[in-house]
DNA sequence: TTGTCCAATAAAATCGATTTTTTATTTGCT
DNA sequence: AGCAAATAAAAAATCGATTTTATTGGACAA
């Protein structure tokens, strides 16, 4: 499995710490390397046959995303999951995301939007394929909608969230159907309130995409 | 100087990596290394003493925090500080915290409000003196009031906006007085509305608490 | 049995040296 | 002079080996 696509995009991934980082969060996040794990610096330098420098500083990058747990003297361990955990990235994403969406549309342009409905456009078209091509999509289409604000870090808390999420999705399996779930209704009406301007309702059908997927997704976890 | 008493509390920091991240981390939020200066590793390792590896580490993990830029292939620096950037940590700061507020007191116990008188109590006795130590009490201060909400991805963020924010403090010069400020009783009026727990109140009060501080530091920045 | 001490093993952490890449400087050409 | 290529110097990145620390598995005594 390879969703490294989901990394930032553009990446020339040239040195051995770059790669490192990039396929251990892969491993994390698709949940080969399952929640808990202890991540031994010899084996991960087998598995991605690189020296123990890059692991250890792809490791303590992954440390501060929260994907990764630092044990002082005693090595690293690929982060716990828990239902109290999902809820928490639930509620954050919703309140956060939801401010980011705001302050997105109130920067509103013409440039953005238009962006938005191409972004959209490449992800429908995919639909809901379980493919890496759609979770990249799928990213960037929600990233899209909040991208439009002025606020690097509140933009990286969301994008940490994001990441976080995607875990509990791939841990709780790909295979999951999202049968009558209609997300590409909702993707499409949160597009549509974007486009009409209509901050108030865009944040509520943002929130409330996030939660009715939230509840859905809560039965498969642990 | 030293503000590693900012660091978490009880950091019987063992490793060379923890000792390294701590050091840089003190003498980049004091400005001694100062916004966009460039982190030669070589130098470093002569300043604290230590390896290679152990830095790299510790500069991998002050990145996550946004107090370090990685360039790939190319070192490190100091995150470069802006007025935008301080706009930004402020607006933020009020937003999460305003929130991690609400829910901690939500979630108020009598252990917790004692908690708080005690470590207000702290705080007073050393009174805007601009020794380490205030800074110490202050920030457990500010951590505390929110310190009961139950959300650790959220008071993480708050901890890391905290820090981004002292840095400005710092760099502005510890100098600067902050007379007819008066902080100590908007302190004291917001343990007040806490313990009253008369949560709009409180809310407003430490929102209006960093609009003031970060209006009044403005004119410092830059 | 149960617990404590000690050795043996495994793993983490770190160092010093080497390799790779970038940056600065010089050289040669039009 | 002005530019481009080649070289030299500096710095980053990485490796392999060593040191330190934690963990495991007895051996022995209470």
């Amino acid at each position: 499995m390879n969703i490294s696509a989901l990394s930032d995009p553009a990446t020339s991934q040239s040195s051995a710490t770059q790669i490192a980082h990039s396929k251990l969060r892969d491993l994390i996040l698709t949940g080969e390397l399952a929640p808990g794990t202890k991540l031994k610096i010899d084996h991960l330098r087998k598995i991605l046959g690189t020296g123990a420098s890059p692991i250890r500083e792809a490791l303590s990058l992954l440390t501060s995303d929260q994907l990764v747990v630092r044990h002082e003297q005693r090595g690293f361990s690929a982060a716990a999951t828990s239902s109290e955990d999902f809820a928490e990235i639930l509620r954050l994403r919703c309140s956060l995301e939801g401010m980011a969406l705001r302050q997105s549309m109130e920067n509103k342009s013409d440039d953005w939007i238009e962006s938005l409905v191409i972004i959209h456009h490449r992800m429908s078209r995919l639909q809901q394929s379980k493919s890496d091509d759609f979770e990249r999509e799928h990213k960037n289409f929600h990233m899209a909608l909040i991208g439009n604000c002025d606020s690097p870090l509140l933009l990286r808390f969301c994008n940490q969230l994001y990441d976080l999420n995607i875990r509990y999705r791939f841990i709780a399996g790909r295979s999951i159907d999202y049968k009558g779930r209609k997300v590409e209704d909702e993707h499409r009406i949160i597009l549509d309130a974007v486009i009409a301007g209509d901050i108030d309702h865009a944040e509520d059908l943002l929130r409330s995409h996030y939660e009715t997927t939230g509840a859905f997704l809560k039965a498969f976890i642990k």
